[in-house]
DNA sequence: TCCTGTGAAATCTTTCACAGCT
DNA sequence: AGCTGTGAAAGATTTCACAGGA
């Protein structure tokens, strides 16, 4: 294997990989091929062997992939393979829907806390998880939190993002549909829901 | 213009074109350049021209887009210039989060209804929209409705979406971990919150 | 025989540089 | 002068075809 510029894209599978590997491991599968992994997932079978081939060789000829140990290399190679604390900010309707959602344990994720503003609402709970105030930074630094989730309304939103970043925050999930401003150091990742919704109608019919 | 493929890509960027024109309209810019549109949204300028390109010539030399004229076009191409109706369903906490997300409407979406299975929640409302019996396929069918915003637990999802489509349903917006197997004149696009966090690690540092 | 690993080709997307209109 | 529209080049990603190990 000769070094190669791993594809964004490439990453960007990862976690759909490791999402159809849990599924494998409960049902007790220990090896799967990637012709396989391809059919459930959508994709096709030279794609997954070249995604995987930019980390090492993986697998066996004549029997695939090993679930679990993929499993394990796909975690080291994302840097989650030990739990990551991560923050939601808003305890708005999406900022709970976020916080209660059990998706993020399957990639290792577990959500901390969620600040807000309100004080209506800070000291309540949502399933097992507090709302705390917004101004308690120092809970994130204590807690050497990396990750936040935003979900305020979107003229707060690169208000709060400054406020986390000198928080120690690194790595940003932004679920508004603000463009934010953050220094190189840190990393955002943006989900605009009604955009990918805005996008339908093109390819219907 | 020659006739081009219309990159994927490209489509994808329109509404956030969009999204950025809402807000130069409501300050009352008429005209915006490349550069500024790029600026705001952290694009470069000739991608965004090359991306208006593909569907004709929008811009005056000299001086830019037309804000309105804009926004009008890129709905055409869209095919959002007239209001399309989606049904949610599932009426959880992310449900019901997506249903009264004010976001849907810059792109000239409205939710006609939550669907659900309990009774429960069947006859509630959430802000103004009313939660139905997701047995209620009738009612898509009544109103014609193409578009549905899949909300349910991940074992529920592919029934759901089989119903889905014999009601008529021709686009859905995929919120579950749950690769939807479709037939090929419906179109699906996933969103896995869970999966954007989880390459944030990777690329942190 | 089955299925991986991988260069090389094909395809898709972005960037560049500049002609040309206002 | 300023900014668009666009072919052509560069770059990124996917697909292909097949060599080679289990």
């Amino acid at each position: 294997m000769r070094y190669q510029k791993i594809p964004n894209e490439t990453i960007r599978r990862l976690p759909m990989y490791l999402r159809a590997l849990a599924v494998y491991s409960e049902n007790g599968s220990s090896y799967i091929s990637s012709e396989e992994l391809a059919n459930d997932l959508g994709l096709n079978s030279p794609q997954i062997r070249k995604d995987l081939s930019y980390f090492g060789t993986f697998g066996k000829r004549g029997m695939g992939y090993e679930v679990d140990k993929l499993t394990e290399q796909i975690r080291v190679i994302l840097k989650i393979d030990v739990t990551q604390k991560a923050v939601v900010i808003g305890a708005g309707r999406l900022g709970c829907a976020l916080a209660s959602y059990e998706g993020f344990g399957t990639y290792g994720f577990s959500i901390a806390a969620i600040l807000d503003n309100s004080p209506k609402k800070i000291g309540k709970k949502v399933g097992k998880i507090k709302i705390e105030s917004v101004s308690k930074l120092a809970f994130i630094k204590r807690k050497k939190i990396k990750l936040a989730i935003v979900a305020v309304p979107a003229q707060f939103a690169q208000e709060v993002t400054d406020k986390l970043i000198k928080a120690g925050i690194t790595g940003i999930l932004n679920m508004t549909v603000c463009n934010l401003k953050v220094p190189k150091r840190v990393t955002v990742r943006s989900i605009d829901i009604a955009m990918e919704l805005g996008v339908l109608p093109y390819y219907m019919k």
